[in-house]
RNA sequence: GCGCCGUUAGCUCAACAGGCAGAGCAGCUGACUCUUAAUCAGCAGGUUGAAGGUUCGAUUCCUUCACGGCGUACCA
């Protein structure tokens, strides 16, 4: 601890001298009676909207630049829109040009001025007048490389954002992607809803889940896997098209695919089926494109690898491509799986189960070839307990998971509505013991269901994957603004 | 959890084969009224992530630890 406190005092000493430098200046400003903290300035508009034609602007912003001339100074002036020249002179700003010596790099000012073409062609702001809105007491970032170092990038992200305009893009284009998803849903009558993500008993998927605690109830309770199971009981309630935007937390490894809180889209149809959902997906994501990317002819480069989102996307079942690329006759014979496992290199303990092997096939052996977008359809009942069984194919049900990339990024169900069958799979899964599936059946949600729930499509989109695609980024941490760290000590 | 790689000034990076820790940006002082990675002159800034070891001498070699990245396992 002593050695801690120490270390951190020693490391910020160069930090700290700049530090009281900033703080030294700030005190002469307030001696002065300046407001080193400003208020309210209405601009007339953002900085991108400045025009050589425009009057008189005001416009606000971070300093992000300084070019001294003795009498004039060159400064870069940002805002969330963009970047703009000022031009202070002592001509024109007389006695407050001394004033000048107040702003550092980093500063927030606001300026007003003309706008005019330096000889270079440079649109400018000639200033007039400049008020401090907020002093920077810290150095920012280095200017031309910007911040690389990856742990302050995702600790300290107003730092990455203020230093990387890269960064800034991304989490625009993600603002614009869920804002484009939910504009589209709402256009089809979806009604967004917020279901619970404290659970009593945590269910809708298999992953494990975080514990807490609520001391009045003196109840345990579990964030959320998914909200599946409380979007269908509205189905049940007459709500016939549901859809949720928000996250979900499982308690699992962290990758450069897994934060353990990411965000999902889920959405319920009534009377429709996962067919229905996969052309749903495919309109969803395909307008997203088309809006973002207008003259991507809908192919982007993810990775180093083009990606052709050219409709209709591929619908294989999974037994189609267990034949086609792995020569297998199905998932029932066990040592058949064993043999091609072996054969394919994969790492086994021979306690894997028929669908332990089917996944470690499919993860390692064809899933990574499913870069157009592919639907994989008509998975085995025993791993998907909550889809409705196909017609005349007993032990398959009518499932498709979305493959982008090589990513995962839906999943997708005619979601199973009898509840007699639903119970009888609840109590399978209890009985397995794993610690990544639910301890007690939920009787509650077989209790909504034996009501009557309509027939449904059911879909889950992991929207970080499909922003991490669509902005071609290899981390799930490049697109979550605060993703998971070890806390520092 | 395991494996590999990384950690040097506020930031971005150097430092041969173990021999005085350096540059650019940022900062400070000064010069400069069309610069734009402004320029010029000067100054300051470091227990090289931490602890230990080998050595006359460690940023460099070894061990352990911390943090991060990637891979892998677990897992949708």
């Amino acid at each position: 601890m002593p050695g801690s406190g120490r270390r951190l005092k020693r490391v910020k000493m160069a930090e700290e001298d700049i530090l009281a430098e900033r703080r030294k200046k700030l005190a002469g400003l307030l001696e002065r009676g300046v407001e080193a903290y400003g208020r309210r300035y209405d601009r007339t508009n953002p900085i991108a909207a400045v025009t050589e034609s425009s009057e008189r602007v005001l416009i606000c912003g971070r300093l992000m630049a300084w070019r001294d001339h003795g009498k004039a100074a060159f400064a870069d002036l940002e805002d969330f829109s963009g970047r703009i020249q000022l031009y202070f002179q002592r001509d024109r700003l007389g006695d407050d040009f001394s004033r000048v010596k107040d702003l550092d790099i980093g500063d927030f000012v606001g300026v007003a001025g003309r706008p005019f073409r330096t000889r270079t062609g440079m649109l400018t702001i000639g200033v007039e007048e400049f008020t401090l809105l907020s002093k920077s007491l810290r150095p920012l970032p280095e200017k031309w490389h910007g911040l690389k170092d990856v742990e302050i990038r995702y600790r300290q992200r107003y730092l990455d954002l203020l230093a990387n305009p890269d960064t800034r893009k991304v989490f625009a284009t993600r603002s614009r992607i869920i804002a484009g998803i939910r504009r589209q849903l709402d256009q089809l009558g979806f009604l967004e809803v917020e279901t619970p993500m404290m659970h009593p008993i945590p269910g809708g998927a298999e992953a494990r889940p975080f514990v807490t605690h609520h001391n009045a109830l003196e109840l345990e309770l579990y964030l959320r896997i998914a909200p599946e199971l409380y979007l269908k009981r509205l189905l049940v309630g007459g709500l016939e098209r549901v859809y949720e935007i928000n996250r979900s937390f499982r308690n699992e490894g962290i990758s450069t695919l897994h934060n353990p809180e990411f965000t999902m889209l889920e959405l319920y149809a009534a009377y429709g089926d996962y067919r229905l959902m996969a052309e749903l997906a495919e309109l969803l994501i395909l307008n997203a494109i088309d809006e973002l990317f207008p003259d991507s002819g809908r192919r982007l480069s993810y990775q180093g690898r083009e990606i052709d989102f050219t409709p209709p996307w591929p619908r294989l079942t999974l037994a189609e491509l267990l034949r086609e690329r792995l020569d297998l006759p199905g998932w029932d014979d066990r040592s058949l799986l064993l043999e091609r496992a072996r054969a394919g290199g994969l790492e086994l303990d021979g306690s894997e189960t028929v669908f332990d092997l089917l996944d470690l096939l499919f993860k390692f052996r064809i899933q990574p070839g499913l870069v157009r977008p592919t639907f994989v359809l008509d998975y085995p009942a025993e791993i998907s307990p909550l889809a409705k069984s196909k017609p005349g194919q007993p032990g398959v049900v009518e499932r498709f998971e979305l493959f982008i990339g090589g990513l995962e990024v839906g999943n997708a169900y005619s979601e199973l509505n009898d509840p007699i069958d639903q119970e009888r799979r609840f109590q399978a899964e209890v009985r397995t013991g794993r610690p990544d599936r639910p301890k007690v059946v939920d009787e509650d949600y077989i209790e909504a269901l034996s009501y009557g729930m309509p027939p449904a499509g059911g879909l889950g989109i992991g929207l970080d994957r499909l922003v991490m695609i669509l902005v071609d980024t290899a981390s799930i941490r490049d697109v979550i603004l605060f993703p998971i760290l070890r806390p520092v000590r």
